[in-house]
DNA sequence: CAGTGGTCTAGACCACTAC
DNA sequence: TAGTGGTCTAGACCACTGC
């Protein structure tokens, strides 16, 4: 507190550099070692510098490519009922989508039974990476009961799932049951974001239910710094 | 991926050592020095293995003192009508809410301005930690408008500000703005919380409105694995 | 291929806690 | 005072990326 560690002053000193606009939103910072020698510091010290800018959210880093300014987080609202790209028009992101898988498969019991479906039954799964201005920020993952969602697969799963959902399958008055948790990333899913194993990500599921039967869950993983959730709430007592 | 890492290993072995029980919710783990010498493994890589393992979730620690075995998360509605007691009676955790100050301030441009105040004008202000099952696990500081809650610091601050508010001062019919997002402690929370500086966390904002006018902005920063938010909605396209 | 981050070793001293 | 985690050094080799 009153000593400040090396790491400490070499974190301060990026960050410096950051806010002066030396390094910018997207650019990338100098290698490890370049950093090591600029500072004079060992490279423990130097990468225990850069974990704590990450954890705080400064900067981010692509798998063994390097270590890079982390753009504004994004803001959301996981109750929302039009789609998210409506949330990124409005705030002039850009977003973009990319289909990675869509199949037909047995899930994990856990979200078979929130689908009210006996064990083995197959659901629709969806899975897809969003970037936000460019940077992977966002894996979700969808499940569909089968019988609610007839054609599924043959539809255009490239953009905008709600108003897929809404438009074409008439589901439009809904009810939800969201969870937010904090959560990591295993190997796939850090692998389709191009990040390292073990990353920390903000997790949030989504039940969606249509007359009391839930007929969806929706499983996001957001990089911790890359989002912030907001929901509005009313509340009598 | 295809290989494992010396730390994955140690990772999973210590795993397995919590999973088989033979470590405890609470428990402490054996020093790092220990760990090193039982599993023929460098510092640096047994304290690689445990910061995944804290960033899973799993195991945190105590700063300067040692690695414990987590306890399950808290389900937790930040909309939530009633005090967070209720919450956790109801999944029979223990909880406990020690008050650090309580004070009359200007704060935060950010905050005074979502009060509706201009820039100087002073707030109540307290500051509370709370333990679940005997771990600090939440950092609470909650802004009044003084001109709302007159006589606030002489009332009982220890219980639940909830029901202080609505039985109180007899603001009922609220409307919340809550805002989620990730981040981490600085010195003095994480001081509060007895854990290390840096540390990640969850945070959450709530603004508390009574016939449009914002009243009390609440902030909390709970320990990353210490929580789960779960959240309710209704959407109609 | 050169350069990046990822993993790893074998030490060291310091600040702090618990006793 | 003994033991803990926190910080730090000066190296090393590996896996992978981008050219």
């Amino acid at each position: 507190m009153t000593q400040r560690a090396t790491y400490q002053s070499v974190a301060a000193h990026i960050q410096d550099r950051i806010e002066a606009g030396e390094l910018t939103i997207g650019r990338r910072l100098p290698s490890e070692r370049q950093l090591c020698e600029q500072l004079q510091v060992s490279r423990a010290n130097a990468r225990d510098a850069l974990h704590h800018l990450e954890n705080r959210g400064l900067i981010y880093r692509l798998n063994r490519i390097g270590w890079y300014v982390s753009p504004p987080v994004f803001i959301y609202d996981p109750t929302r009922t039009h789609s998210i790209l409506h949330e990124a028009r409005q705030h002039q992101r850009s977003l973009e989508t990319e289909l990675i898988s869509a199949t037909r498969e047995t899930v994990s019991v856990a979200i078979t039974r929130t689908l009210g479906l006996s064990s083995q039954t197959p659901v629709y799964k969806v899975i897809r990476r969003r970037s936000i201005d460019g940077r992977w920020a966002l894996l979700e993952s969808c499940y569909y009961r089968e019988d609610a969602f007839e054609g599924l697969l043959e539809q255009e799963l490239g953009g905008s799932l709600t108003d897929l959902v809404s438009r074409h399958y008439g589901y439009r008055q809904r009810s939800l049951n969201i969870g937010i948790s904090s959560t990591c990333l295993n190997d796939q899913q850090a692998l389709c974001l191009q990040i390292r194993e073990g990353s920390p990500a903000l997790r949030l599921e989504r039940a969606v239910s249509v007359d009391g039967q839930c007929l969806i869950v929706e499983m996001e993983h957001w990089l911790h710094d890359a989002v912030e959730m907001r929901v509005k709430g009313e509340s009598q007592e």
